[in-house]
RNA sequence: GGCCCCGUCGUCUAGCCUGGUCCAGGACUCCAGGUUUUCAUCCUGGCAACGCGGGUUCAAAUCCCGCCGGGGUCACCA
């Protein structure tokens, strides 16, 4: 068999969704596993609705995922175009699309149609009352030569038209599905506007492109016959289709591009107290945005409202699970797990499921693609996320922390340099799932000495309690540490240990007390990283201020 | 509503095609115990599913039918 040529069209009209970056992934598996190539290409035929910011941010998407593409625009070190099949932005393709709508209409196998939308409208509501569904067909008197006089002057759309037969569609991975005549109108294939609509577009740049394997979400499916019988008209081949299950929301619903302004206008409502102002746009798009479930509120301003309400975003959007601070493998493995898997076991008998890029080339097919549609496991991304943190030699989760800092954290990078983060990163990647938690187990490096607040229950417990008690080890060891050199995480968990050998009691005994001096709390990473990333002097002023504090107890 | 797709632990899934080896295996979550200077890591163990009803068969998660349930789609959006 020839090596297969895939492609992922996505539309230019939002971020890249984690439904289609699975897709992507396997367009790309798929072919990159059997020496294919991968095209991407820009479906921006609705004039209205893409932008060219979008489809920048998809193509970013993509190539931090790792999903390179061969046949495309030429950016971030992917696409080309080798084997002369681009442009890639259909909008930049009419000529092609014109001349194929000028074969299909000497043939009479398409039709001008001169209905006004509100016709249109009119009709399918009728058919609705009916309880039928509305399938526009040719009326049967219809003059081709006259249309064709007509459409000279009258806007108009061309039409398709359907071959009065039924359509098996053979898919690789829910066998063949057969939709009657009945069920298929005569498609609109060029808008008023002259544009091409979707349908056509992607039949005639997929022949143009030499596509083998149409990977596509299952909500193509019902599509596809009528792309089929267009492929037909047009004497192309068919080529292979592939229609992936869907990926759900944890609560059962369709993932949509839409859930997170839809949970950001829930809270709105829920405060009442919330204006334009709030979220930094006019009153008036304001206003709209909270009457109209489709508009859509620009990334920034719903990312500062939620922020101002205290409501999580639902991650949806690649861009989310990047601001999140997941790793762009575990992304990977995880969406390659939605829908597929190896059904290969390691030597314990256990599925092999977590697994690199380079695997999954290697072993994607579509036989081992299943049919029903899964929920996005958030819960298991973690864990994937959190097993590659830990398992990652130190300079690299350091380089990687940084990377992600600069970008959604940049005030971190100017109170930790890069010696830093190195002496933390231990103590650190076995404490944060994710980049964005990174911090959290070294909150107390940001405290101000002067306001740090006990924990009540730790200083009970820990500080006044014992003979001796925790306060007066914690004096004792004060002078320790003046002397312990170098200030270091080594040197310092011996002084540490012997001291407590010294004095027969157990560890904890010691260590605590000083947590609590150090971070006001009973938790810290162990102690030596804790102490020698303070520095001696702060460790020894804040244990001053414990002490002084606490003696008054 | 028409058409189409789907239905194994809470979630992702293995097994289904080629019926017995499955009183259903793994992973995530959760729970319990152990190691440990706290937390975390790590280790050990545990809870938990074949949607329902009929068939076919010596035998069904696996094959057939019906029902129920979920979803997709019905645009001059993609």
């Amino acid at each position: 068999m020839n090596p297969p040529i895939t492609r992922f069209a996505p539309s230019p009209t939002g971020h890249l969704h984690i439904g289609g970056a699975r897709t992507a992934l396997f367009c790309a598996a798929y072919a990159r596993g059997r020496n294919g190539r991968f095209v991407l290409r820009i479906e921006d035929t609705d004039q209205k609705r893409s932008s060219d910011a979008a489809a920048a941010g998809i193509l970013d998407d993509l190539a931090w995922l790792g999903i390179c593409w061969d046949d495309g625009p030429e950016a971030l070190g992917c696409g080309g175009d080798p084997r002369g099949v681009g442009p890639f932005y259909q909008s930049q393709r009419r000529a092609l699309y014109d001349d194929c709508f000028q074969t299909l209409l000497e043939a009479e196998l398409a039709y001008p149609a001169f209905d006004s939308p509100e016709q249109l409208l009119a009709r399918r509501k009728e058919a609705e009352k009916r309880k039928q569904t509305f399938i526009y067909r040719q009326s049967e008197n219809y003059d081709h030569a006259e249309a064709l006089e007509r459409a000279r002057s009258e806007p108009h759309v061309l039409r398709f038209k359907m071959p009065s037969e039924p359509i098996t569609v053979h898919d690789e991975i829910l066998g063949e599905v057969t939709f009657a005549y009945e069920e298929l109108d005569d498609l609109v294939i060029r808008k008023r506007d002259g544009f091409p609509t979707y349908h056509f577009a992607v039949v005639v740049d997929d022949e143009a492109m030499g596509v083998t394997h149409v990977v596509r979400g299952q909500e193509h499916l019902n599509n596809t016959p009528r792309h089929v019988a267009l492929m037909q008209a047009l004497g192309y081949r068919v080529p292979r289709f592939a229609h992936l299950p869907l990926i759900f929301n944890p609560d059962g619903s369709k993932m949509s591009k839409r859930d997170k302004d839809k949970a950001v206008r829930v809270a709105v409502r829920a405060a009442g107290n919330i204006t334009g102002a709030d979220a930094g746009v006019d009153e008036e798009v304001f206003a709209r945005w909270m009457k109209d479930k489709t508009v859509q509120l620009p990334q920034e301003n719903l990312l500062v409202l939620s922020k101002k309400l205290g409501v999580d975003l639902p991650e949806i959007d690649v861009e989310d699970f990047r601001r999140a601070g997941y790793l762009p493998e575990a992304v990977v493995n995880t969406i390659a797990l939605l829908g597929w898997n190896p059904g290969e076991k390691d030597e314990q008998g256990r599925d092999i499921e977590r697994f690199d890029r380079a695997y999954l080339d290697r072993h994607f097919s579509f036989d081992r693609v299943g049919k029903s549609a899964s929920k996005f496991d958030r819960d298991k991304l973690r864990a994937f996320n959190f097993d590659r943190i830990k398992a990652m030699p130190a300079a690299e989760f350091v380089s990687r922390w940084r990377q992600w800092c600069s970008r959604y954290d940049s005030d971190l990078l100017t109170k930790l340099d890069e010696q830093a983060m190195l002496m933390l990163a231990p103590a650190i990647q076995q404490r944060a799932a994710t980049l964005a938690e990174a911090k959290g187990p070294v909150s107390f490096l940001f405290m101000d000495t002067g306001s740090i607040e006990y924990d009540e229950k730790a200083v009970r417990k820990h500080v006044l309690k014992g003979d001796p008690t925790g306060l007066e080890l914690l004096r004792e060891f004060a002078d320790v540490l003046h002397r312990v050199d170098p200030f270091e995480p080594g040197t310092i968990e011996s002084a540490l240990a012997s001291f407590c050998e010294a004095r027969e009691i157990k560890m904890g005994r010691l260590a605590q007390p000083i947590r609590v001096a150090l971070t006001g709390g009973a938790v810290s990473p162990p102690l030596g990283i804790t102490c020698a990333s303070l520095g001696r002097e702060l460790v020894l002023s804040r244990v001053e201020r414990c002490l002084a504090e606490l003696s008054k107890h």
